[in-house]
DNA sequence: ATGAAATTCCGAAACGTTTCGGATATTTTT
DNA sequence: AAAAATATCCGAAACGTTTCGGAATTTCAT
């Protein structure tokens, strides 16, 4: 493979004239650099990014970590909304986006910061990592740039990009109260999703808003699993038939709450109001179309790489980013009766 | 940051020694060894892939050359399927993968070749290429291992995999006709994807096997979008409202005949039969569900990453795979009345 | 004509590894 | 005890860049 020596040796030059003049230094004479970019063209010379890396400590590429990217997070659109978003930015930018893989037999081997400096990444976007996960102390205590999706850590070198979860459950319930319901219960998601304590509050701050009796019996755990929100739906309606209105802290639980529902012969939105979280694909196509907060994930995606770069480049002061989010109605609540 | 020389200056030693204490060679005592596992731990010492990269030769990662990975590939979550596939064995295999940025613009005046050399990938798998594209020329004159995903084009360093769409359709129209639907059309997708041709001559094999009349004017061109789709079937049904089933090359197309259907008043599966190709998210969740051929695509995205791996080795010899699909009966197809 | 300034080039070190060919010390064989 | 074999280590080159400090040449101002 062609090198910038076999360039020099053909152009007569030395390797430096080859580098600056390949690189648009300004000290040099304006036919060599011709001269030598024609060489370059004429044995397909391409630059070797690992060298020059070495020399230059950094790779232009960023390093992703996330976990949804699993079989299960494919009815979930998210994980790959984020990822395109990341991907336009680096598009444009110019950088390259490498995909750690770490299911977590490989992750009890290598520790985060190994993950990371082995491949000398410049920064890390971090998505869908669970309060537990060991890794959040590394990522938090270690020197390197890093965004994190959804979960609110910030510090020199880390910063986040979130959506407001508190008001996003607030206006689901606002616009379930203003329809008249009152016997309002939520499924949340599991605990280790900074995201859920945020829903939750945001619920329960929409209750006391409106005077609305919050009943703890009435918030349950659906795991963000379909499968699981279908079972404890089943369970919460059974035990509490007076409950009118639910809110759910992902699409993805409320398509769980509907088999309920429709297994208790409740029809939606007519028995039972519901609205979802997240705006997935699936929200708009399943029937009746589901009612829910959106949240832009392609631009979540895209504002967590512009920070991350703003960051590395030292440019970015402000390492919090809140994206809005947005309530459509659609056909899964209606004034109750 | 710690290097392979600090460990060296500490444990008294040469780099040579420590270099091969670190990487099993046996031609190292083992005291020497601990001592030397000791300090790396101890000085938090993380090698430098790059470094090592530029003097093996080899990466161990792979590019991924993916056209959909952009805003309108969300609702088809075809592309993280066979993303989360190559994901899960370069997770076994312990290769990391590379995201090259091909939407944008600028990124597009890098030639293939350069693409791949510059970041000295051991090999590429490209998702999404159409038949047009300048790459394509480019993949199969270099030497660099690649395979492609439903792109039929093999070679010393290329494979491919895919399935057999031939077969897909084929058993669509048997479907179709095993239920007495005689007036079947086609909404095919572009021209520009070498699964076009493939599923409409197995849709035309099918018609002949059962001695159906194939009508040039009743295969449409839905360009695999919804939205397209949803045109030219409205147009094709108003002009032959004869037509009693259809078979779409794509779930998203059907999606689009589904709301064709609607508009003409036409009911699903009473009045117009429907399969569709893909057996994406939406297929199940939508109403009436739809009938589909199933593709395994976590499966193609593993097994493509398994064969990129086994030309690597040299030890693949056979370099086209071929995955099976099924026909998921669901509610859009029923007997013709 | 002379010194100053600008232009154009280059040598060599550095980045952090791996690996070849050999050197030294220790053990085994005869 | 000498020779052979083995175990353990090391020096130096190589991978392909970038960049610092300076050198040589040309142009400019006086």
């Amino acid at each position: 493979m062609a090198t910038i020596k076999d360039i020099a040796k053909l152009a007569g030059v030395s390797v430096t004239t080859v580098s600056r003049a390949l690189n648009g230094y300004s000290d040099v004479n304006a036919n060599t650099r011709q001269k030598i970019e024609q060489i370059a063209k004429e044995i397909e010379y391409s630059p070797n990014a690992l060298a020059r890396s070495l020399v230059m400590k950094k790779t232009k590429t960023i390093g992703l970590l996330v976990s949804g990217l699993s079989r299960e997070g494919s009815k979930d659109n998210i994980v790959f909304d984020v990822l395109t978003g990341i991907n336009e930015y680096c598009g444009e930018m110019d950088y390259d986006l490498v995909l750690f893989n770490t299911n977590s037999s490989k992750q009890k081997e290598k520790t985060y910061t190994q993950l990371c400096r082995e491949r000398r990444v410049d920064g890390v976007i971090v998505q869908g990592i669970k309060k537990d996960d060991p890794y959040l102390i590394e990522i938090f205590e270690s020197d390197i740039p890093c965004v994190l999706i959804d979960v609110p850590l910030e510090n020199e070198t880390t910063g986040y990009v979130t959506t407001d979860n508190v008001d996003g459950t607030f206006r689901a319930v606002q616009h379930l109260s203003g329809l008249g319901h009152i016997n309002i219960a939520m499924v949340n998601g599991h605990d280790q999703a900074f995201v859920s304590q945020e829903r939750l509050r945001g619920f329960e701050l929409g209750m006391q808003k409106r005077n609305l009796p919050i009943r703890r019996e009435w918030i349950v755990n659906g795991e963000y699993t379909e499968l699981k929100a279908e079972q404890v739906t089943l369970e919460l309606l059974t035990a509490f038939p007076e409950i009118t209105a639910i809110v759910s802290a992902s699409d993805l639980m409320a398509l769980g709450v509907m088999r309920a529902a429709r297994q208790l012969n409740r029809k939606i939105p007519d028995d039972l109001s519901l609205v979802g979280y997240d705006d997935i694909t699936l929200a708009a196509y399943v029937s009746p179309a589901l009612t829910t907060i959106a949240q832009d994930t392609f631009r979540m995606g895209f504002t967590a790489a512009d920070l991350l770069v703003g960051i590395l480049q030292g440019t970015e002061t402000n390492r919090v980013k809140i994206i809005d989010n947005e309530l459509k109605v659609r056909q899964t609540t209606t004034k109750i009766n």
